[in-house]
DNA sequence: CCAGTTGATTGATATTGTCAACTATATTTT
DNA sequence: AAAATATAGTTGACAATATCAATCAACTGG
């Protein structure tokens, strides 16, 4: 356990997160999965936000985010709005549901982080995502 | 881009990880993928190593492991030897392709590693690593 | 207007992961 | 020793995530 590299202690961390937010997403009992979440909280933030600005923020191929729409509008969580600068786009809106599920995610993503990062000080919390980022920049560098 | 949150940062770093490994992973030439990967890397550090061994040190699904052995089987990267103890069971023995394969493969770690790491000081490597733990400990308590 | 680009959707398919059922051996209990 | 239980491994079914290619409609620059 203890003769883990760099790699192995990532993808450990990977398969822990993905187990911990899967149940989370279990939590809410909607039929909804940790990426509709993710989808839904990035809509929640950005003004005017389309599929095209999901996709890239996250970094994702268009034809997942469109799926991933397509089943929070049919839980009735996202609505499409015309976007008037553009007719083959849409505004994505956050329905009065959507809200709801929002504020409950937000009080579990707390829980979560608290839960991650018991017993580590604010400045190595601080520490971690400066060095995440540099090191998510230095592998998206080609 | 920047008000993201420590669960946001890890999500986009693992997110990157993944997409480099599985890049690695076509530069074998094989048709294997990042998991066939690190099952083969876990058998060659154990000695006497079975498919449960490989299972609980992955923390994954019986099932998802014998797959993943059965096809590096296939492209003879492996192979079963009986378990004298223990009919039922077999272990695992890198073949000589398979050495071939691991050597490459220790190679382009390396260079992951390196690119992950180019710009930060052993001391930042030696901390994340550790908060890595840290959290991931956290992650996995219940 | 035309050519090329872009936003969105759909189909196909790969990878990873989980659950449940099952076989064959091992181990424990009585 | 026989019966009950547990374990190693396999198989089937399926869910969640991801990517690629093709397509359509709408936009943009020349």
């Amino acid at each position: 356990m203890s003769d883990r590299n760099t790699l192995d202690s990532l993808f450990h961390l990977l398969h822990a997160l993905k187990r911990q937010l899967h149940e989370q997403a279990g939590l809410l009992k909607l039929d909804i999965t940790p990426m509709h979440i993710r989808v839904l909280k990035i809509i929640d933030r950005k003004k005017d936000c389309t599929a095209i600005d999901v996709a890239s923020f996250l970094g994702r191929d268009k034809a997942q985010i469109t799926r991933l729409i397509t089943t929070l509008i049919e839980k009735d969580l996202l609505a499409k709005a015309p976007n008037p600068t553009d007719k083959r786009s849409h505004y994505l809106r956050i329905t009065a549901s959507g809200d709801e599920i929002i504020a409950k995610i937000a009080g579990i993503d707390a829980d979560t982080i608290k839960k991650m990062t018991a017993n580590l000080t604010p400045q190595e919390i601080e520490d971690f995502q400066r060095i995440a980022q540099v090191i998510t920049e230095n592998l998206s560098a080609n």
